[in-house]
DNA sequence: AATCGGGTAGTAAAGGGGTT
DNA sequence: AACCCCTTTACTACCCGATT
């Protein structure tokens, strides 16, 4: 018996009778029945079609056509290339969104999280706006903010590779043995390694984006 | 009430796996 | 290889709810 078969014979056991339940609303977990369902159905409204209409241009029951829209059942490999065919899409795409899980950060407007960092004992404000935790963790952006309290600092350091994005003011900023005049719409990309930040703070308010990627071995 | 779109129950056919 | 049993697939017939 595969897991595939295991699967399915999950679903139909849980589903058992469905009359019960709404349209658009399950109780079943995201599976591969579920993306090809949520996928055939989505394709075929965008046609403009109905589910008799589009089991007809397949060569389906249309109750076939509602047990797949439905995930209660899992098609064999020939109703799916007939399904691609009849909806005029790769059969790659009827999987689309069955894959796992991915992590994300989503940050509102303004609303990034205060840390502290090397830079906060002299004046730089610090909004951390997206950072993926485990494996994933190599990405790290901030919002930096300087005011008329803030001090030069040009000597940070860090593994991997920092990007800079000037969003607003203008401020010379230290790399190494070379400094660069940023202003609105500039940006820099430098290694972290080399000591680096801001050595003349010019127009305020200052705020610019900082995105670091960290190797994988300093995670 | 008629029609339409969508869904379900029941069932037949086909296939896979285990046993002899 | 033949048989049996179970699972899966896909069909027909019918039901339900919304709309006209």
């Amino acid at each position: 018996m595969t897991d595939l078969a295991d699967s399915s014979r999950l679903l139909r056991n849980r589903t058992g009778s469905t009359r019960q339940r709404h349209r658009g609303e399950s109780d079943v977990p995201f599976s591969l029945e579920g993306a090809i369902g949520v996928n055939v159905r989505l394709l075929r409204q965008q046609q403009g079609l109905s589910v008799a209409d589009m089991a007809a241009k397949v060569g389906i029951s249309k109750a076939m056509m509602s047990k797949i829209e439905n995930a209660q059942t899992s098609c064999s490999l020939a109703t799916l290339a007939l399904l691609s065919q009849g909806l005029d899409v790769p059969v790659g795409s009827l999987f689309r969104g069955s894959d796992a899980e991915r992590p994300a950060a989503f940050v509102r407007a303004g609303q990034g999280t205060p840390i502290v960092r090397n830079g906060t004992q002299v004046g730089h404000g610090y909004h951390l706006l997206g950072s993926l935790r485990g494996e994933h963790r190599r990405l790290e952006c901030l919002m930096v903010e300087l005011t008329e309290d803030s001090e030069v600092h040009p000597l940070f350091q860090h593994p991997g590779t920092e990007f800079i994005y000037m969003l607003e003011g203008v401020m010379e900023y230290g790399h190494s043995r070379s400094v660069f005049r940023l202003e609105r719409g500039d940006s820099v990309t430098l290694d972290g390694e080399g000591a680096h930040g801001p050595t003349a703070l010019i127009e305020f308010p200052i705020r610019f984006l900082s995105v670091i990627a960290f190797p994988d071995t300093s995670v």
